[in-house]
DNA sequence: AACGATATGTCGTCAGTATGTCATGAGATA
DNA sequence: TATCTCATGACATACTGACGACATATCGTT
């Protein structure tokens, strides 16, 4: 249950920089349907149902604003318009028509990623599922479900929050002491051994990819894509 | 995911400076826009998203004080200031309109950008990846890995920290005593010779790039661009 | 409360790796 | 040439992390 995801926008380059970053951020998150002309656009989005838009304003064709008006006679879904140099007037236009965001050329994808989902998560009532991939590995935060290769596994707690620090910092060598620190907190009175420990356990649960779980000898563990 | 950074300065010289030096001592963590005077600097400030501003007070057109007031009308971006007048007054206005940190000219770039990381880092919540390159070496200290060439290489725990010495120190030649104190630490009953054998061992690690290691008989080592 | 099941921390051992030491020789320096 | 400095290879040892086994702690069920 992906969310769909509709992105207009008549620079390809742009179309496909915002659409990969959803795609990879997201794993899985969102399903992205792209236009690049006001009609094609038009269709689309008053055919498909989506949870989020996000329109450039000009567009050959119809205009991000013809879209959001089409498309707000029939429901209520999130719009964000992608504006080229912002004069104020048709930005204020762009909230008559009833946009819930709005971000001036040139923008940082993160940037627009952010508010997608803030506006998502608004619309949906706090009820977006966050999940994160790495490699082989889907931890969904909000389930707080793990799957290896989209099959279930199970985890227990302990495992799953070093898995999930791990994966927050994936690249990153984690040392003990920062791992002791997030995932064991205040209970400090602990051996640095039962972060080995609980690495093994969780190499365990992750069978096939257990092998995302590398060791840096002297400095700590990092998790890595493959 | 570069960092967005605009800087605005009337000097042609100091604005290439300050923007070489972030691009070089950043590698790619930095994607530098530059204005020179205070228009085109006002457009490009609202216009796109940034995640640092670094504004020079006395432009021709708008002042640094108007880009930063119009700014903050927006989102709360950090800002830093560079005056050439070190008089108290114009500091105090800009810390009324709402700067982080002000530098007096002249500064060192050096300052400059530890502040413009620090601040960052702040702003961030502590999750700026710090990234050091030298020639064909990239060193980060959040990750831990070290690439050459953009090919990341294996790496040994007191390799990783004799290298990271030589890189943050980099130009200069670091006596053997001075890298003992450094890396070794308390354990200092070894023999001076280990660091010769660390040496020789992270030039295996660097494969191509271990010509940037460079000796200096009778003072020690030092790292360079090439 | 009593019981069992599971989760989690601790310990000892072992193998692999990292690291320090030494001997030797090449090259620089005087 | 004599001497000093560093590079290199070989070796010894210390260290680190993987693993198995065990001890508690926690939790749910009866």
């Amino acid at each position: 249950m992906p969310y769909r995801l509709l992105i207009v926008e008549d620079s390809p380059e742009l179309l496909e920089a915002v659409s990969d970053f959803f795609l990879e951020e997201g794993a899985g998150l969102w399903e992205v349907v792209t236009a690049s002309d006001g009609n094609d656009a038009l269709a689309k989005a008053t055919g498909g149902s989506f949870d989020l838009m996000i329109l450039d304003i000009m567009l050959p064709g119809a205009s991000g604003f013809d879209i959001c008006k089409a498309v707000r006679r029939k429901d209520d879904c999130p719009v964000i318009f992608i504006t080229a140099l912002g004069s104020e007037n048709s930005i204020l236009k762009g909230y008559e028509t009833g946009c819930d965001d709005y971000l001036v050329k040139p923008f940082s994808t993160r940037h627009l990623y952010a508010k997608s989902l803030a506006l998502l998560k608004r619309a949906k009532g706090g009820q977006v599922s966050e999940e994160i991939r790495c490699g082989d590995i889907t931890l969904n935060k909000k389930t707080m479900l793990v799957k290896v290769k989209d099959r279930e596994i199970q985890i227990n707690s302990r495992e799953y929050f070093l898995l999930l620090f791990l994966i927050e910092n994936k690249g990153s060598v984690l040392t003990r002491k920062s791992i002791l620190e997030h995932v064991w907190g205040d209970d400090l009175d602990v051996n640095d051994r039962v972060v080995d420990n609980t690495i093994r356990r969780l190499r365990e649960s992750l069978a096939e990819a257990a092998g995302q779980v590398k060791t840096v000898i002297g400095r700590g563990y990092r998790i890595s894509e493959d």
